[in-house]
DNA sequence: CTATATTAGTTAGACTACTAACGATTAGAG
DNA sequence: CTCTAATCGTTAGTAGTCTAACTAATATAG
């Protein structure tokens, strides 16, 4: 069991990483890295603009880290800050015409390197290895 | 089908990305991050001392990132750089005692948060999902 | 043996992430 | 209403990662 434990946690780690550095490569004719892309997807899919604070919770990342990630995005053109008039502490983020078109240029680039990896999967055990996944996903969450 | 790769995709990232805060934590009273620890560990379980390069081919990472990372360890006393006599090019990895007493410990402290978060994972169902993962990452290798 | 290719390590610059400390603003207790 | 809490965004410093370009040393083709 502790063989099987020290298997799974390498394979979990060592697949994610292998997984992120792919895709990462695949989109890199975007000129935008998966971190960025998924700030940009999370503006966005939601429905009405996100203050930095709430990307920053939706993404699992530090307040901080988001400033700097919105920095970028707004130099690169794909994002603009945009006050809000409700509360003057904060800066909705809000998509640019080419970030709107970026954002469906890898949307479909991800799900079609998805699919690939997945292509040969069973998708029982696909099943399996997602509802664990998720399952110790919770669990970690409830560590203090 | 679709839908349960996004699943996958997602449960993937997130609880990789959750066990490894997680261990952090966990670690932080020790000083050493985990890819510090693991660079440690590599190094520790090598038969001979091993040079940059095969302990960055072994951690997955660049040659550039183990200079760094190297270096930040030699700061800290937990290794050293021994040139070697036979090709003057390389570097090899020794760690020093205070490196072999960390390691020491980290090793039980990781083992021990691995136990607990599987303990309540069915044995079955863990070895479909590392299976899967190992595969996965073996698809992932051999893309260009 | 010599010219060329490869390998080991380094440096420099960029991106992503964290924590800690801070100013501005808002929300809440009394 | 006013004082205090909490929240939002920011800056500064550090860690870990990458790519690209470089030096020094070794290996190999001819």
């Amino acid at each position: 069991m502790t063989d099987l434990a020290e298997r799974f946690s390498g394979a979990l780690h060592n697949t994610s990483r292998a997984w992120r550095q792919a895709l990462d490569r695949r989109l890199k004719y975007l000129g935008v890295s998966q971190a960025s892309w998924m700030t940009i997807a999370m503006a966005a899919k939601a429905r009405s603009p996100l203050s930095q604070s709430e990307l920053a919770d939706r993404l699992g990342v530090e307040g901080a880290t988001m400033v700097a990630m919105v920095d970028r995005l707004v130099k690169a053109g794909l994002i603009v800050r945009e006050p809000s008039a409700k509360d003057r502490r904060v800066n909705r983020v809000v998509l640019t015409e080419a970030g709107t078109l970026l954002y469906g240029k890898v949307l479909a680039e991800a799900a079609a390197f998805r699919k690939e990896l997945l292509a040969n999967m069973d998708p029982q055990q696909l099943l399996v290895a997602t509802e664990l996944l998720e399952g110790l996903q919770g669990a970690i969450d409830t560590i203090p």
